[in-house]
DNA sequence: GGCCACTTCTTGAACCTTCAATAAAAGCCC
DNA sequence: GGGCTTTTATTGAAGGTTCAAGAAGTGGCC
């Protein structure tokens, strides 16, 4: 194993902190949700996500685009959703194979309840702890790191095919 | 929802951004690994951390508290890696309760061939585009976070309790 | 129109994780 | 030692995720 293939010291000490920071991070928000909401962080995100759209709907290839899921994942996570009645599905008026997941009343009540607890949940975990600075950093890190993720381009990655 | 409750633009920015990076991380980490060495990153990490100790071996409790799982979690992964010829159980000789999770030969074998892979997946997904700089900030903001949930106090999180 | 490739979404099976319950041993206290 | 609580590890069931396969619609091309 040579220096390229390997990782200096200070990035495998970086690696581990952060696994454990994002393993603990999701085993706190997802038992916190369970207990509160009933439901994994998951899919608060989606009931999330339509509430801050137009009409609170969304396509279901966009949902699952904009949360960074499958749509198989979507399809099972939607259809247990739409049997808490917190969501609809709808057939889309311009593409007749398309569905509009529709947050229901219910859906949006919901979220209202539990929104402030999952919230306070976030903020004691993160940013309550973080500087503004490191906010800010956090921040970029994520978004360089998510970038790069979006499509991995063979030429960027070929140890991948 | 006042002031206390919610978050800046800015925290919510970072916190999405946060969430989509880990999300599309775990994802690429769990798709190299599963094609290319059959299992999920958690299971490489039980293997990987065991790879790390003298005798390559640490009890079952111990183990989850380094990797962050529960015991659950660790008892079922560590059947299925017993399964694959990559762990061996043995009885603690000093506490008849326990049990001790030894890496194989197979296992670090196993190890010893993917490491590589998954170095560079890491590496090409996170440090390669994060400076020094960025990569010394991704340390100090983990190990913040985690430590503030290792063991969260009642009075830190009044509404969790 | 007819064909073909692609997109959209769902499904079921296999696998993984969580949760609550359990068995067994250890440790404490008298 | 006897009784009690705590710790260690496992189990099975319920629920979540992944993967491969498939049904149905779209759009381009001739």
């Amino acid at each position: 194993m040579n220096a390229m293939t390997w990782l200096t010291e200070e990035e495998q000490a970086t690696w581990r902190a952060f696994l454990h920071a994002t393993m603990l991070l999701e085993d706190h928000l997802d038992r916190q949700l369970q207990r509160d909401a009933g439901m994994p962080h998951m899919y608060y995100a989606l009931l999330s996500t339509l509430s801050e759209t137009p009409g609170r709907r969304m396509r279901m290839t966009e949902l699952a685009e904009q949360v960074k899921i499958t749509r198989s994942r979507l399809s099972h996570a939607v259809a247990r959703l739409e049997g808490n009645g917190w969501v609809r599905r709808e057939n889309c008026p311009t593409d007749r194979r398309g569905q509009v997941c529709v947050l229901t009343e219910a859906g949006h009540a919901e979220l209202v309840r539990t929104a402030p607890g999952h919230v306070a949940a976030v903020r004691s975990a993160i940013f309550d702890r973080l500087t503004a600075e490191q906010t800010r950093q956090l921040g970029d890190i994520s978004r360089v790191i998510a970038e790069g993720l979006h499509q991995p381009e063979g030429a960027d990655v070929p140890w991948l095919r």
